[in-house]
DNA sequence: ACTTGGCACTCGAGTCTGATGAGTGCCAGG
DNA sequence: CCTGGCACTCATCAGACTCGAGTGCCAAGT
């Protein structure tokens, strides 16, 4: 059905069609790729790729554009992921190594990523659920209110102001500290709710369980609650081929932009950091994303499981060997970063 | 020159043209709105406002638009802000009271007024170089590694780890924290550096001035280094009634707003939250943002100095009187709910 | 069974045309 | 200084026409 000759229509197809931005025909395509044969035989290869569904024509006299289909099987089966070069992956090195703290290397990353792709750029914060902690602080800032603030091994700082039910003294607010610390350092950030809530019966938590409650509440609402920030960087490259890629406006695509959690969602749920994903046009289940593609991976983390994600959006027009391997270098690098730093 | 009239020409232009979108015409103006006169003596007037330079046309027939120049003088001397409805008002109030921190706050607010005022809104982080110091926390994360954390009575939280050139013990950090913050806790952090770096001879200071100096500098490097947060909702409005507003495309205003230093000095020298700052056309001084607007004023802080800035970006073609008022109010609102919180 | 050249056909894009009508500028009279 | 009248300009629209890229199909060749 799919002899060799026709994949390599289909892929030659794909090229043209992103590197033009124009619909593609028979005779350019024999000029263009050096295929053995005549027009019109791949006259013939395209009318059978398109009763298959991998391509269209948007008018009759038009040449032939990729489906969400066409793109999915280039991506699948047609294309591997294009390597930087040694020079490129040594620009990143440099510029993500220049970061001085967790939002440095975050947004340093996005950035960097929406340039080399020309694509717009997503990095999800390292989750805080997936983290563990490094420290907890105490901080009293007044008798009856108290600063809680959470640092992670990924370097991420979140902090609470609450209410105390009854006052505290400094030192009972130390000892605590000191209490707590030793007991959830080094935790996962999701078991630390629990391990605070009840500590060993061994541990003398003296006369001041409404302090412990009110920390482990806080806790609980922390995890659930930031989870979720994301930043973005290169919306401009959206209004470039603007009228050809997105067939109305790119508006619903900015308001897409704009709902974090869909974004979220978009990421995806965050396998392993080897893998990518590719979602390509209608697959995205988002009304307005049909007619976009996102490429995703998780970064950070071990090898089976990612501490977050980071990827890029734009047209399905999209070079997706170049944007993979741009993906997929980055978040190596910053995977690399956070366990270092 | 100008009479009374042709100012209120100029004025049912202006909002017919910010209404409807389209070229205004005399005979349309004169039944729209009920100028005593007849069609021919509004055409003069409108002869000599474009001789002026207060409005323009498209082409030879075609209606009247306004100039930049045109906008100004409606904006100083023609229009009133337009207050909020008391419903509106209520429920601003109501959304923002809701926020759980400062990260929250803004982000709340930021939405809302890009909700409002249907254009692209945005927010600067209150600033750390006029805040002041609520707290400084050092974190002990090995012997030789430090997190110094900084909290500021705005509720923003910054935090730096250092390598100290030698080993500290936990009494010693604890020492010097508490030195630290009885004597810069309340002032404003342009000082902090100053103040840590030489405290008064009367202090013992003991054997650690590497500490001192380590702190010092990050201090320093921390109000040098984020004061330049912002945050931005609403860009999606931009693709609204774009073929007519934006000349060519949204890109340049896109590529604007991802240049974070851009919009900082946009939302301009911060003055007193009182005053409202508009911009118009090409009075931006980057030519990104000829044909937008943009509208800012100062929150927070006391009546002569506010902590940051918050504004909205839209086309020229823009509903001035509405937009300052939301721009007001959201600014007020947010000012209050720091000096609560 | 596949490939090829030929050929008629389709249809978007571009160009020209004329008609329409909104809007203007100007002028003479009130 | 206002007004009605009038000739004029010019963008927009629809229709007619051409051009050409690209197709589908068929019969002949390998």
């Amino acid at each position: 059905m799919l002899d060799d000759r026709k994949l390599e229509v289909l892929r030659a197809i794909v090229e043209d069609y992103v590197s033009t931005n124009e619909p593609v025909g028979s005779k350019s395509l024999v000029e263009r790729h050096h295929l053995g044969v005549s027009p019109a035989t791949i006259r013939n290869d395209m009318g059978t790729l398109e009763e298959d569904g991998y391509i269209t024509q948007p008018h009759t006299s038009a040449g032939r554009v990729p489906t969400d289909k066409g793109y999915r099987l280039f991506v699948d089966k047609l294309s591997t992921v294009k390597p930087l070069s040694p020079a490129e992956r040594r620009a990143i090195e440099e510029f993500l190594r220049g970061a001085v703290d967790l939002d440095d290397v975050v947004n340093r990353a996005v950035r960097l990523l929406a340039q080399l792709t020309r694509q717009v750029a997503v990095v999800q914060y390292p989750s805080l659920s997936r983290s563990a902690v490094r420290h907890i602080e105490l901080v009293r800032l007044t008798e009856s209110r108290l600063m809680v603030v959470l640092i992670t091994d990924t370097g991420r700082v979140e902090q609470r102001v609450v209410e105390l039910p009854g006052a505290l003294t400094e030192d009972e607010v130390a000892d605590m500290r000191s209490v707590f610390n030793q007991h959830i350092a080094g935790r996962p950030l999701v078991d630390a709710a629990g391990l605070v809530g009840d500590l060993p019966a061994t541990v003398p938590v003296d006369d001041r369980p409404a302090l412990v409650a009110v920390v482990s509440t806080v806790l609980e609402t922390l995890v659930e609650r930031v989870d979720d920030r994301v930043v973005l960087a290169g919306t401009a490259n959206l209004a470039r081929g603007s009228a050809l890629d997105f067939p109305n406006t790119i508006r619903p695509v900015l308001e897409a932009l704009e709902e974090h959690v869909v974004l979220l969602r978009l990421l995806g749920e965050i396998a392993d950091p080897q893998t990518l994903r590719v979602s390509i046009g209608e697959e995205n289940l988002y009304e307005g994303l049909y007619g976009a593609s996102v490429i995703s991976t998780g970064y950070g983390g071990d090898a089976s499981n990612a501490l977050a994600a980071l990827g890029v959006l734009g047209p399905t027009r999209m070079d997706y060997p170049g944007a993979m391997g741009a993906v997929r270098a980055v978040a190596r690098y910053v995977g690399q970063i956070l366990a270092e730093g």
